[in-house]
DNA sequence: ATCTTTGCTTAGAATGATTCTTGATCTCAT
DNA sequence: ATGAGATCAAGAATCATTCTAAGCAAAGAT
């Protein structure tokens, strides 16, 4: 944990459940789930918290099309899968080291900070059952 | 024009403005600039325009982090780069074919409909700036 | 130990992009 | 021409997120 984020009560329990999910929830999902043990905490004070966890890089924050954003604590390298069929978001890992400017033509002198993937499609769940139902 | 799209007076204007603007423009930039040859357009058909060619293809909608979709009428397979220094938005062409199935590990079954990547960074002016600044 | 500064939390208001609603208008096949 | 189904415009509504103001709490200075 950097040493320059101060560990409040608030922020220790929105890291903590992000830490336990694995279904990348929304704000108001941790808002729901930390208000469980910590039932005076506020939606205003998770936003404040996750933004917090966010800047120092402890979560991360994930954006699916226009929809609210989603948080993370998954910190390696990974990109998300997004089913189209049931809407849960997976996490995948790269098969080796992927890097922005090996795969896409940038002007010379780009600086590339952040790759950023989604990757939309079916689960193979919902592939098996848009197959069936589809004949 | 796919067959099943009405080209009204107004989709035609919206795509035109998309269709010489480099610079992958908002909802409200669209609307703005289709207002000065159709001053009788609202906001609300630009969003219904945007949204009825996006459906059908003829305009990609390219979303960066939570600020306003922008629009862009290139259809070529590309990304996008978002430039953190001055904001601009530009595209970028593949090296060669890229899938998300050979870069990226995912469960057995799954179907890939669309990979949506932003890549984030300084653009070569802005690179160039930020190192003369930093000493 | 108390004062001060600074940052955190809270509730509610405000913002801003987008979508919805309604009634008018248009298109096109019958 | 006529009627069904789209489309348009204006404004209201929605929803995620951010801002504001006031109260609190921790860390350092006196």
């Amino acid at each position: 944990m950097p040493a320059d984020l101060r560990m409040t009560p608030q922020r220790r329990e929105v890291y903590e459940v992000l830490r336990v999910s694995h279904d990348h929830p929304t704000a108001t999902d941790v808002f729901h789930r930390a208000k469980e043990r910590m039932p005076g905490i506020s939606l205003a004070t998770v936003y404040n918290c996750l933004e917090a966890l966010t800047e120092h890089g402890v979560v991360r924050q994930v954006n699916v099309e226009r929809a609210s954003s989603r948080y993370c604590a998954n910190l390696d390298d990974h990109v998300h899968f997004h089913c189209e069929g049931c809407g849960q978001v997976v996490d995948a890992m790269p098969r080796e080291d992927v890097t922005a400017a090996q795969l896409w033509k940038l002007p010379r002198g780009t600086k590339v900070t952040a790759l950023d993937v989604s990757i939309h499609g079916l689960c193979p769940e919902c592939a098996k059952a848009n197959t069936k139902s589809s004949h």
